[in-house]
DNA sequence: GCTTTTATTGACCAATTAGTCAAGAAAGAA
DNA sequence: TTCTTTCTTGACTAATTGGTCAATAAAAGC
């Protein structure tokens, strides 16, 4: 009989997710241990295992999440808030700004996958790529809204536009692992307003 | 007696850096095993580690080697050869598109690095933000001679310029890894070419 | 030829890895 | 209560990891 009874669990799925998703931002696939997620949840070893599989599907998993809980919220959401795409656009590159000089700072999740995964796993590369696509499209559109509203060069090719500001913000995110200064995010932040003139 | 005989190497050791970078560059440091090194090198494991010491510093050296070899003729040189700054420029630009779309592009082995490394060995991550600045460095004295020169717009920030170039360039190795597309990289270059009017 | 120094070879080791097994604990259904 | 199902705990394992040891080989200096 299935869906019946059961000791029921003893965590939060979208907690456990969580931090598993501030360790493996944090330190990559590989640098993260069993022993290390174990301790960042709370879980034992087996309740991770029983509830997602193994490490590699954990990892989808927080993938998953991360674009859920943080590019979602932090940035497709932003983009096509109501009102003005351009105020949108520039809400955009003040997040970029704040959260790479924050102290934590630790790039983007999906950037860093596909360095250390993209030429080694097809399965989980082709996932990131779908982010990556679903993020340019979101800047896309932000991008062709405002030029209909005349508040960004209609002249502009929007996906072209798109595609750099995307390449922008995923090479901020490496760049300032190593020199987190402020001068330098504002120079690139400022690159990429002007291509939007 | 120091400096005194001794058998002789039976390797070139340059040689043996390409190929430790050749690994090293595809997978990073940590997916990269010494048993992979050794076959990769020809080299025993006794001989790896007398010549080049532990599989950190032997990643250092080829860092240093990657640097020496490959950024600084296909980048520094090309931006500080005489004649026209801004057609050197445009060399740079040309190579960045040909090298993204190559079939066994890797990335930037000092952007890969940072995004493996920049967090947890402070002592790589310093050679690799100096790496990053004298990127930074040549592509600023370029711009800056192509602005003497009338090739780029005089009013531009040439730092500014130039950090958004090194930004867009270390976005675009990331991003290609997992689309690999002409117009993708194409759209980008074009992005970068419009910083300098 | 003998000594000294370094290079090479391959076996070895301790530690860590991801993943599994088996026993016990807890809760809903009957 | 009793049964059934799932969750939890911690010990266990097989394989791989980076790194080392000791013996051998090869060349230069005397």
């Amino acid at each position: 009989m299935p869906g019946v009874a059961g000791r029921p669990r003893g965590f939060d799925e979208q907690e456990v997710l969580n931090r598993a998703m501030a360790v493996f931002w944090q330190k990559g696939f590989d640098a993260t241990g069993i022993a290390e997620l174990e301790s960042a949840t709370g879980l034992g070893r087996q309740s991770l295992y029983g509830a997602f599989g193994d490490k590699r599907a954990l990892f989808s998993k927080v993938v998953e999440h991360y674009f859920e809980r943080v590019v979602e919220p932090g940035l497709v959401a932003v983009l096509d808030a109501p009102g003005s795409a351009r105020a949108n656009l520039e809400r955009a590159f003040t997040s970029w700004e704040e959260t790479a000089l924050a102290r934590d700072f630790n790039g983007c999740l999906v950037g860093n996958s596909v360095s250390e995964l993209g030429l080694r796993d097809p399965e989980i590369a082709g996932v990131l790529q779908r982010k990556f696509q679903l993020m340019e499209e979101a800047l896309c559109r932000t991008v062709r809204r405002a030029q209909a509203a005349g508040e960004v060069n209609a002249k502009l090719d929007a996906r072209a536009t798109a595609r750099a500001l995307l390449t922008t913000a995923q090479g901020l995110a490496v760049v300032v692992r190593v020199s987190r200064d402020r001068a330098f995010v504002q120079n690139v932040i400022s690159a990429a307003r002007r291509l939007l003139d």
